[in-house]
DNA sequence: TGTTTATGCTAAATCGTTATAGCGCGTACG
DNA sequence: CGTACGCGCTATAACGATTTAGCATAAACA
């Protein structure tokens, strides 16, 4: 059951294979190839349900139009989005994605980054693990299109796109503040990841330029890969140690759902005793009573800011660089209410 | 910025291309090449960090080790979660993953199938989408290795693996039994997908077994596609119009998701007043206070197997049929408790 | 009439691999 | 002494497309 090739049309026209491949590739008119002979191409090529077979031509022309989208986690809400948007819009422009997840682990990014290489894809969707920085620059050296995705590499400049993580956090804390909450604590992960320094000093200059104060004691950091018990337990403690709290900050979600359960373990009332706010938003948070309100990534405009990087790099070799930082959205849900003003 | 070719590899060895090939393909003694050419030749494959071209290669063979995955969408929970797992255990064998959703929709659907095809897919994992008979069939004739996924289309004996939907509906029903409800409704949607059906199926099944009762106006079902407000409105008029109902079943989790916001917005207490179960886990189910009691797929083993049988196929074209039911697990949570036992 | 130029098409090389057929040499056999 | 075989390797032809260079033929021009 072999596939029709182009020299199965060319016999049955009595054209050359080059004719034919003229004619599919829109070139006729260009080529000097008559209407007739076109015609009768075009429509043999229906009739035979012709299929270009993509490997011999990917050999020919260098391009797989395949491009290659690593991940943290491909089952994590946050990427399985955007893995869908990208291979909508990737779609639109005839490329097909391979995927895979890094767990955030360097081995496993750069196990995947040569898999992709033998597989010839023309461009990358990296959101890059730590100290993955060598790999990312070899692949800009060698003029690889490549977007990274979720952070980026602060010694290396390359095209990124990526939410506002100081302007999200930033804002979760005016919007605290606005509601008259005066003692806020943050919780974030030992994780020296770029988008959670950011999300800590957004937060941190914010509470600064309102004259509020977010003493170290107010700050509990997590440890990068605690479990869900040894996170719930912290946190608890952590809540336990600060008497008279009215209002915490996670800047992830799942530290934000381990607080969650935290609060409610003490008995305490989201968004009567406290105020609950996190970064990310989680389907959990959109149909929690109370809903948590949050600081969402714009999940569709990270998607397709990434395509539209990649395939300007893909089109045209422009030595440019695109670093889309777009703002973060604050939705605003009953964990946090406004508050009587009371004074401490 | 070329690779490396096996001509480079030769020209530098002083050999043959064809010896460089026999050598990095294992063949070297099956081809009699001598210890001292294929030792060479090895180096300098490392030194010069040769990576095969699989276009070559797969114009060559004919093999991609490429596998398409389609599933309903990409986004959701399950899949994404098969779609990790999938692409793991396929990287096992060396295989690579091209994805797409097709959001249930037929259209689609088709539009994957032939993209895949040009792509020169080895295999085919499939989410069948309703009425797509004609091309799973014209797949199978085409001798193309295809596992089903999730459901499977009962005119035709493919390959496939599912959760088995009917048991784990029984199961949840036996279970509600067996804690003293006993004014028990189901909600289900109106599609007719097969496992849709087998779900409402297995629920009655044991409710007549135990000679419990589910008249029709027990049994509601929501238009498919209907949105958010929608469904739970009309799950809140259902529940309204059923005094003294004490327990519900969900045929699926975005219908108990609805559940629990009607239930919360009807002022009645989950494991209270009612008791919910769905079928489908999900992070929310999981994370609710009170968590929700759910027959739950099991996501690695469907993943583990869809690859198995695809495997299997691959290396070797028998033209037996694998079809692998797997059992659904009942999680127990606090949506649904012990009753003391009263008489209507 | 002889030289250009335009027209409509094709031969052949190429991409990087794999697979088949077989070459030249030395040794063993009858 | 002729032939058969084992050994270690290679030449060459694919796979299915794209692309470059160019070949006839006819029309146009001087």
């Amino acid at each position: 059951m072999k596939g029709i090739s182009i020299k199965d049309i060319a016999k049955q026209a009595g054209v050359s294979p080059t004719t034919v491949s003229f004619v599919l590739n829109g070139k006729a008119k260009e080529k000097r190839i008559s209407d007739q002979v076109s015609k009768k191409i075009l429509k043999l090529a229906a009739k035979l349900k012709y299929k270009p077979n993509q490997l011999a031509r990917g050999l020919r022309t260098g391009k797989t139009k395949t491009i290659g989208l690593i991940v943290e986690d491909i089952a994590n809400h946050f990427f399985a989005n955007v893995a869908k948007i990208v291979e909508e819009e990737a779609d639109k422009f005839g490329y097909k994605v391979l995927y895979g997840s890094t767990e955030d682990n360097l081995t496993k990014a750069r196990g995947l980054l040569e898999v992709l290489e033998y597989r010839q894809v023309d461009g990358y969707i990296i959101t890059p693990t730590p100290n993955l920085d060598k790999e990312i620059e070899v692949l800009k050296n060698s003029r690889k299109p490549m977007v990274l995705m979720d952070r980026y590499l602060p010694q290396i400049p390359t095209n990124y796109v990526m939410v506002n993580n100081f302007q999200g956090s930033y804002d979760a804390a005016e919007y605290l503040l606005e509601l008259g909450y005066q003692k806020i604590a943050l919780v974030t992960t030992t994780s020296e990841q770029i988008q959670m320094k950011e999300r800590f000093n957004g937060f941190t200059a914010a509470m600064k330029a309102h004259r509020a104060s977010l003493p170290r004691k107010m700050c509990k950091k997590i440890p990068f890969g605690a479990s869900k018990e040894e996170a719930v337990s912290q946190i608890m403690e952590f809540i336990k140690g600060l008497p008279g709290l009215d209002a915490i900050f996670f800047t992830t979600n799942y530290l934000g759902i381990y607080g969650i359960e935290s609060v409610k373990e003490l008995g305490m009332k989201i968004g009567e005793d406290v105020a609950l706010i996190s970064f990310d938003d989680h389907d959990l948070f959109r149909l929690h009573t109370p809903g948590i309100t949050c600081v969402a990534q714009p999940i569709h405009d990270i998607a397709r800011n990434v395509i539209q990087v990649l395939m300007n790099e893909l089109n045209q070799h422009n030595n440019q660089i695109n670093q889309v930082v777009l703002p973060a959205t604050l939705i605003k849900r009953e964990s946090c209410r406004k508050r009587a003003k009371t004074v401490a």
